[in-house]
DNA sequence: TAGATAGCTACTGTATGCAATACTGCGTCC
DNA sequence: GGACGCAGTATTGCATACAGTAGCTATCTA
């Protein structure tokens, strides 16, 4: 049998249609449809399914299935200012030993970023690989898996609404002066500039609305 | 069709069973007999299995089914804080004027704990009770499911570990304590004791275990 | 013409079937 | 005596089959 259940890989793969809007916001998902594009049966889709309508990126409807829930500007301004709260937590739970080998790697992931800038490369997988990175060292999975589990929620706002790399710049320098924070020990700031880039997120999330 | 899926039934019928014990910690879940034992297919009751892996209540353990992860007694540190600072931070997110009505609605929970408490009443389901009038005002209802998603986990070592009344004197105490600050608009105290009472829960748990 | 209704189709929710892997028990070899 | 290997069974993971409802269309009625 495949060590890796094929619900693992078409609740990703489905992740990605819900995220890029190739299942649209507002329809129904039709399993046969989608069973026999992605060819396989109904079961193991059905079982992604229900694991991604666990997660929020569905709802379940009964008698009718699943459907990708209709975008709400009010449930953006929710999930931005959580996932704030969820990441400056896990933060703020990481050890000061572990914390310390972190501001150099993520500086070069700003490095990255700053050079992706101006050249063109993709932002957004670079922003993700920073904040990865941030909270590769808390010692609380759990809080990890809340985590993992709210940001798609969040990312398919961004991919819906986002001006790609609008504040892009910005952004850099609120994660160098984390990292800076970090380095001075300062967890107070650090989690407080966290938050606010965050909360910034969100807010050009409404500007750039089309 | 059933207005309610029977996945949902299973879900929480399982959860029963993981919590007290009669699937135990450690032991896999063998579907067929699962399966015959509730009366249905073992289609909805492996939605349901996977449903209660996605919380962490159960763990996949590809080719070999789902089985009822062990105790961790660094779990149960990791998962209390998580939980106080997640309670805590509903309750900051709720609305002051939402939050007027609810200190006498708590406090008359609390009377009912304290009768309990000589009468022999049921204490951790007041408990639960009165926990959930505190969270029932928050306007976020993300961070809400993430609670809810949380809970068992918890509850699993309570009802493993717990002397089933050993603080609950205590705590109801701090349930006022925490009613009274919000009665003063003192949401700072109010979460600072919430924290402190989950924290408190921790120690008896690590205290009483057998 | 608008609304109700009946029949039909499509789809979901559940059950069952099938193939491949993981476990168990026993025998064998070192 | 213990480790290894092998056959048989049990169990999972996926596919398919079936039953019943939701939704649509077309027709009928007021």
């Amino acid at each position: 049998m495949a060590r890796t259940p094929l619900r693992s890989d078409l609740l990703e793969q489905i992740t990605g249609r819900v995220l890029d809007g190739r299942l649209p916001a507002g329809t129904r998902v039709n399993e046969v449809h989608l069973a026999k594009e992605l060819g396989v049966s109904r079961t193991p889709l059905r079982e992604a399914l229900i694991g991604l309508a666990d997660r929020g990126l569905l709802v379940s409807a009964p008698g009718r299935g699943f459907l990708v829930p209709p975008f709400d500007p009010g449930e953006a301004r929710r999930l931005y200012p959580l996932l704030a709260e969820l990441e400056a937590l896990a933060l703020r739970w990481t050890s000061p030993v572990e914390l310390a080998g972190l501001p150099d790697a993520l500086d070069a992931v700003s490095d990255e970023m700053a050079r992706a800038l101006t050249g063109g490369g993709d932002l957004s997988t670079l922003d993700e690989r920073w904040h990865a990175l941030l909270l590769s060292r808390c010692p609380n999975p759990h809080l990890l898996r809340l985590i993992e589990q709210t940001k798609p929620l969040l990312k398919r706002y961004e991919s819906a609404y986002f001006a790609r790399d609008g504040h892009a710049g910005e952004s850099i320098g609120e994660h160098r002066r984390i990292a800076a924070a970090l380095r001075d020990g300062d967890l107070a700031t650090a989690s407080a500039v966290l938050v606010a880039n965050w909360v910034k997120a969100l807010a050009y999330l409404g500007e750039d609305r089309r």
